[in-house]
RNA sequence: GGGCGAAUGGCGGAACUGGUAGACGCGCACGACUCAAAAUCGUGUUUCGUAAGAAGUGAGAGUUCGAUUCUCUCUUCGCCCA
């Protein structure tokens, strides 16, 4: 028996692939075009797990779409900015543009490895100037539009990173990568206007068929529509304020109102800046944080005013105004109205401070004397002790007449609110795009003119020093434009941008004049296939689809606003996980299983426990490194356990048993393939039945309709199950022709999955021209089929016949049948349900 | 607290629009080859039962001739949001 040599026969493909640039794209008009998208690795040393499981998917698809006949687009790229090359810079002394560009040479050499059938004369990388100038030059255009501006604003701050970080970049109120607790402190940044286009992206969403409807939730949650109504509170008090200005989801609770909460933000704390107990209420709010989550678990505290609000449905009813942790200034207006009985939060804060809760709504089976007691009712129901709006039901009806009844009375009026914030871009970071604007030494912002970019990054600089290290470079911070000397802005962008419209460029990545050119860009776009993990659901994804938005506003040339028409998101890759007796974690590799039950530490032989199966992380030490995989079974084998054990939206387990036995099916593949060429040569004429022919035609059905439903575990599964036929039907006497010519369509089966086993046995049978191949409907009737017999909806037996049974015909095959007429016996037969072909449900 | 989703052998998972539950793989058992082991090949493998047979898709109900699939209630787990 012959070994299979994967590392010579994957070198040799992988090389001849590299030689002739077999997966060069050009646009071809007369082919149908389909772009396959993975999200772009961010280059941090060397691949993981979760690339192979990304990369190999797409690829399949890729090959896959290939061989139907598509023109296929399928780049790779990096995305290089970004806080860990700074990292790793201080400390290896290094800059980080030695550092990422050491780490992209070797990612790139484990990509290729995989074999994947990537045009790797589209590879982009977002810390180049080719690429950052032109997206200099969209933050230009977008500022032209007003889509861009700049605002003092609270920010997160990180105070290990020294960085403002975005909302969502905050987890448990501490910083997603420094795990340090984030402050609040007031910055001057670059803002996108994203919540401009707030009702476009949600109504894009609709058009998403293609898309997970988890996704296209979570997007629909985080941009939060609300509908409801702001109303004007009069205001009793000292000072000269009339009216605070509040918006409300729920004005028809207005009779359950007790308090108005205003957030320390809100421009009337201005009149209370000198308050020394106020303004110690404000330092321990800033200590809550500011993200949604740390208010909703932090405790409800308040300042309380000597102001007094007005009910507008009830002018009588004066209640107190306070500053509350809980609200947000940029929610709304800083201010809400507080009913208690209705919302939980509000019903806190009342019990703390002992408030008026007056129950305004009851649920339908309770009756007007009902009472809220100790928790807020937020439920449906009818409307209580609300004078000329009782017996109204709620929330619906109430709400929607209590705004009429304010509009006509000028008190307030209806209003759509967004939770979707702008995105802040600003990052107070070297390793990051620089902002092409310049200041004045009035602070008055100067866009550097178009012709001066790119806007480079200097290339030497001393990261050690607190703060931004752009700051402190101060012949770099300085420019002439036009005779005048303005001084630089030193935030650069968000990384998130440069993912923003990477898909662009690789439609024409060597596009000088601008960011990516018209023509290729209508050819390719959109992404027909776009794959990646789910954890870039919101941000991510919408940030790209807010980019389209952004390009074609006000742009006659450029109309395209959904940049992925499919979306797919796959799994993760886990692992078991190990400690030591002194509960430290222990990577698989330093374990001995014995009888497979046993586990111990290799060098010590302590007992180990096995833990759950996680997500393989450096810090829990269960990470397996692709490179020791491809080096030690072969990069098909790799490729065909990645896509066997799970479906691919799925988390898969990496198991040891599992790649080893992908690994010994290519060694099985090989024998058959080398059987089927020893075949070749000897003269057989025997001529058996149809069979291997019917069976190679279910087998294309069964595989082609998997690979459209991205169902690739059952592909293999499909590819066993053939391999089994065929290794069997060998034995038996046959027509050599059938069986060459059906064990080729099989091959190239194969070619998506496992290409360098499979490429190689085609050239060993001579096969040049491949297209996908298609299945014969008429060879896949069954001429005998096997019919169910159920008594009284139980399996009690199976008939074989010819297909288009008459009833009648099958009761008679029945009733002579020993065993299935011992029951029907003596008996009375009440009906009989006929399913043509497939089952006999016999009633007595 | 709200939203979404999931639950099938020892394990990962199949089962198209309601119609043979457990495809395929792992693991395990037995057998062949071998002095022996590994590798390889073959057979078996939901549970109980010698068998005939019975039970069985998280729990409970419902619709139906028939439910893993549809409806309701509950439990547990996961993800997202609060």
């Amino acid at each position: 028996m012959e070994r299979y040599n994967f590392k010579s026969i994957e070198e040799k493909w992988q090389k001849f692939w590299d030689e002739k640039k077999t997966f060069s794209t050009k646009i071809d008009k007369s082919k149908k075009k389909f772009y396959c998208l993975e999200m772009f690795p961010y280059p941090s040393g060397k691949i993981h797990m979760g690339h192979v499981r990304n990369y190999t998917i797409g690829d399949v698809l890729a090959r896959y779409k290939a061989l139907k006949g598509y023109n296929v687009l399928h780049p790779m790229g990096w995305d290089s900015f970004g806080m860990p090359a700074e990292n790793a810079a201080k400390q290896n002394n290094l800059d980080p543009k030695t550092w990422t560009e050491a780490n992209i040479s070797k990612m790139k050499s484990q990509l290729k490895k995989l074999g994947l059938s990537i045009d790797w004369d589209r590879e982009i990388s977002t810390c180049s100037d080719d690429y950052y100038k032109h997206q200099q030059n969209f933050f230009l255009e977008l500022l032209e539009k007003k889509l861009v501006y700049r605002k003092e604003n609270y920010v997160n701050w990180d105070p290990i990173d020294e960085t403002v970080l975005a909302n969502e970049q905050v987890i448990n109120g501490k910083g997603w990568r420094s795990g340090a607790l984030v402050e609040r402190k007031k910055l001057s940044q670059w803002f996108f206007n994203i919540s401009k286009f707030s009702q476009d992206l949600l109504d894009g969403l609709n058009q998403l068929e293609k898309w997970p409807n988890k996704v296209k939730t979570m997007q629909k949650n985080w941009i939060g529509k609300s509908f409801g109504c702001e109303i004007d509170f009069k205001i009793e008090c000292q000072l000269p304020i009339k009216k605070i200005k509040c918006f409300t989801t729920r004005p028809d609770t207005l009779f359950g109102f007790s308090f108005l909460a205003l957030s320390v933000d809100h421009e009337i704390s201005e009149f209370y800046k000198n308050n020394k107990e106020f303004v110690k209420f404000k330092e321990l709010c800033s200590k809550t944080g500011t993200t949604e989550e740390a208010i909703a678990v932090g405790e409800k505290i308040g300042f309380k005013t000597d102001m007094h609000a007005i009910n507008p449905l009830n002018p009588k009813e004066k209640v107190p105004v306070y500053f509350a942790n809980f609200v947000l200034m940029d929610y709304g207006f800083g201010a809400v109205f507080g009913c208690p009985a209705h919302d939980q939060r509000d019903f806190d804060f009342a019990k703390k401070y002992k408030l008026n809760i007056k129950t305004v709504v009851r649920p339908k089976d309770e009756n007007d004397a009902y009472e809220v007691d100790k928790e807020a009712y937020a439920g449906p129901g009818i409307l209580i002790n609300s004078d000329f709006l009782n017996g109204l039901e709620a929330p619906d009806q109430s709400i929607l007449e209590t705004i009429k009844i304010l509009e006509t009375k000028k008190l307030g009026k209806k209003q759509i609110n967004f939770r979707l914030k702008d995105w802040g871009i600003s990052r107070q970071r070297y390793w990051g795009c620089p902002i092409p604007i310049a200041y004045d030494e009035k602070g008055k912002v100067h866009p550097i003119p178009k012709s001066m970019l790119p806007v480079k990054l200097p290339e030497k600089v001393d990261l050690k020093v607190k703060g931004n290290p752009l700051d402190s470079q101060l012949d770099w911070k300085q420019i002439n434009i036009n005779g005048k000397i303005l001084t630089r802005e030193t935030d650069t962008l968000d990384t998130f941008v440069c993912s923003s419209w990477y898909y662009l460029r690789f439609c024409s990545p060597k596009e000088k004049s601008y960011g990516f050119n018209k023509e290729e860009v209508d050819y390719w776009m959109p992404v027909d296939q776009y794959i990646g993990g789910i954890e870039h659901a919101i941000l991510h994804l919408l940030y790209s689809r807010f980019f389209m938005q952004a390009l074609s506003f006000k742009n006659q040339e450029f109309s395209l606003k959904e940049p992925f028409d499919g979306l797919f998101t796959q799994g993760m890759v886990c692992h078991e996980t190990y400690k030591d007796p002194d509960g430290n974690w222990v990577s698989p590799d330093e374990i001995k299983i014995i009888d497979g039950k046993k586990f111990l530490k290799k060098d010590n032989s302590k007992p180990i426990t096995v833990g759950s199966s996680e997500s393989m992380s450096k810090s829990k030490k269960n990470t397996i490194d692709p490179e020791d995989i491809i080096s030690n079974y072969g990069a098909d084998s790799a490729r065909l356990f990645i896509l066997s054990d799970s479906p691919p939206e799925k988390d898969i387990q990496w198991s040891e048993e599992g790649i080893i036995s992908s690994f010994k099916f290519v060694q099985k593949l090989w024998n058959l393939n080398i059987k089927i060429l020893n075949e070749i040569n000897k003269n057989h004429k025997l001529d058996c039945d149809n069979e291997i022919e019917k069976r190679t035609n279910l087998f294309l059905k069964n595989i082609t309709n998997n690979l459209e439903e991205f169902s690739y575990n059952k592909i293999i599964a499909n590819l066993h199950e053939i391999y089994s036929f065929f290794i069997k039907q060998i034995e038996k006497p046959y027509k050599k022709e059938t069986l060459v010519e059906n064990f080729k369509k099989i091959l190239i089966c194969m070619t998506p999955i496992i290409p360098h086993f499979a490429y190689e046995c085609l050239h060993q049978l001579n096969i040049k021209k491949i297209d996908w191949p298609n299945y014969d409907e008429t060879i896949l009737v069954k001429d005998t089929i096997n019919v169910v017999i159920q008594i009284n909806g139980k399996k009690r037996g199976l008939i074989k016949s010819k297909p288009n049974l008459l009833e009648e015909n099958l009761f008679e095959i029945i009733t002579k049948d020993e065993k299935l007429n011992k029951y029907l016996e003596n008996k009375n037969v009440k009906k009989k349900i006929y399913i043509k072909d497939k089952l006999m449900n016999i009633i007595i």
